[in-house]
DNA sequence: CTGAAAGCGCTTACAG
DNA sequence: CTGAAAGCGCTTACAG
């Protein structure tokens, strides 16, 4: 009559178990779980180490019942979803917050909203308190989800600026503008005279920001705007193979590309090489994140770091804040040239 | 005397509510949510009714703190972080059990195993029943974390076969052996007569598994064996690289190449032309996955598919099951090869 | 500093 | 089919 499965889930100890282990009561147990403050140093002790020995663990789902936190946070997708998920930046991201959650002992909850039907459920869920506060990856503007989540009164803290909402969403951004502008100068520092680029969607804070400096450059150096010198991509790989190749169509003396995602740029310098550039003889290319696209392209990408793990711990930072009852705050961190084989 | 600040979180709806509203009493509210039987139609409509009018969202810490389930799964992931989060199909998979969950309305949390001490605190908050099951991605054998899940009789589902394992884990899995002779075959079919191969690591069951369909195929066309032409990779762009340049070092009439996955393969792919290799002329290059790293090298590469859409939503509805009191099953999943420009 | 007690919002036998 | 009641495991005023 052994038992042959694997071992059966025993009933957990609970609070009551600890309490008659140490010889207090239940509401003492509780007060060392939470603080310790007004526990003597004797039943502290005696608490803890019953706690030991039961293997006690707090039953979250009690916890949360009376307190009316769920002490778990969501992270919530609502770019469609091919373009993030093919992008090498989400990556990071998504490990970066989880760990700094998981620091807090907060687990993260992942969320896509791609569809309307998505959205919705989603909505019911956020709003019915089963997440505390909701990280928010969505570049594009006009979102409705922010719109509604902030209405709900619900902690949410965007990663980048959002374009379209009211002023009191918190986010935390890269400063897209000047490392823009330290790629184009980086790009005029190499002689070039003729520099093109490629933007990202331009509802997007990283789409009209990174062109915004860019301009500013080519202005300060005295160059004449030509607006045959820019297109628009949408992030994908696709469309920066695209852009480049257009842009070569239209000037084809270009002699430096300025690329809005490396991802794009991966693109793009596989379609110049393709017409017979040499990259960076004829063309010099520099992209922007510092993601992995960048160590895939060939030669490697001159870029923009974008600080992403200082990106995921700021939203993590300022969303347990938020909840904490504080108030939304928008963070600026710096970017950072990277000199590799591309320009 | 206005409120300037955005709607305040207003006191949720209860069963009660529901009940009051419907003219029933909780428990029959309750019955209702719970499927409906033994109640009547009269009632059921009532609390329907009820539950629109105010707008009730089932309060689930509450539900479980009574059911002793948590309706909710964890998404376990235990490789060493940098490498997976630079797998492509890292992504796919992920989404692919996010959604599948989604339809089932049950969240997936994330969590991160990197160090010895996450490795504790996850299996402390899956032990205590935090989640009611666990999606495992781990493609290494030997991994502590899912013997201690088993033997705590958490249900488990992994992605790939769990080398190391007593045969009881439930798993969900590609063909990869038969996959890896499609490719070889195909190599062949091309008139390729000395084929290299850049394997997987192989304690895991993608590289030993491809390995042997590579040896098989070899043999049945009556080639002799050389281990000359056989190097292991990691996985890793740069893994692929190496691999790369090492066999032709060994072997500079090698033909054609298999690599084990896409993102190897683009590494492969770069050393092979920087080496002046034409791909395919004078080296074919088969990779493994289908993933977005395929249409990241240049030539675009041939590849054996792995049908991450099919396998997530396996590994979900074969964790659902075991959640459900099934036993643990293994899914075998078909590839299938798709045709580009490097073979 | 500590204990006894109320109560969070549900589900589920138990009677009827 | 339905209601009244117990109880899941916690936290938090309230007295002392």
């Amino acid at each position: 009559m052994t038992m042959s499965k694997p071992e059966q889930r025993r009933k957990a100890p609970t609070i009551h178990d600890v309490a008659r282990e140490a010889g207090v009561s239940r509401g003492t147990v509780s007060r060392v779980l939470n603080g310790g403050h007004y526990v003597s140093p004797s039943a502290r002790e005696a608490v803890d180490s019953a706690i030991r020995r039961t293997g006690y663990v707090v039953n979250r789902h009690a916890r949360s019942l009376i307190t009316g936190r769920s002490d778990s946070v969501g992270f919530l997708l609502t770019e469609p979803q091919e373009r993030f998920f093919e992008d090498p930046n989400f990556n990071v991201l998504l490990r970066g917050c989880t760990q700094a959650l998981a620091a807090h002992d907060i687990p993260l909850l992942l969320m896509i909203a791609g569809t309307e039907d998505e959205r919705r459920r989603i909505t019911r869920y956020i709003t019915a308190g089963h997440v505390d506060g909701v990280l928010l990856v969505s570049s594009h503007s006009g979102d409705p989800l922010a719109a509604r989540l902030r209405e709900a009164g619900v902690p949410l803290v965007a990663c980048g600026k959002p374009l379209g909402q009211a002023s009191k969403v918190a986010y935390v951004a890269a400063d897209d503008r000047d490392g823009a502008r330290d790629m184009v100068r980086h790009l005029l520092s190499l002689g070039r005279r003729t520099v093109g680029m490629v933007t990202g969607p331009l509802d997007t804070p990283g789409g009209t920001e990174r062109l915004a400096g860019y301009r500013e450059v080519l202005a300060e150096a005295g160059m004449a705007a030509d607006d045959r010198l820019v297109v628009s991509g949408d992030y994908s790989r696709a469309s920066g193979e695209a852009g480049a190749a257009e842009l070569l169509g239209r000037v084809p003396d270009m002699d430096a590309l300025f690329v809005a995602s490396d991802l794009m740029a991966q693109g793009a310098v596989a379609a110049l090489q393709r017409a017979g550039r040499r990259v960076p003889e004829d063309i010099a290319v520099g992209g922007f994140d510092d993601s992995s696209a960048a160590l895939g392209a060939h030669p490697e990408l001159t870029t923009i770091r974008q600080p992403w793990d200082r990106i995921s711990a700021e939203m993590v930072r300022v969303l347990l804040a938020q909840i904490g009852g504080e108030d939304p705050a928008a963070v600026i961190l710096p970017t950072e040239l990277v000199r590799r084989g591309s320009a």
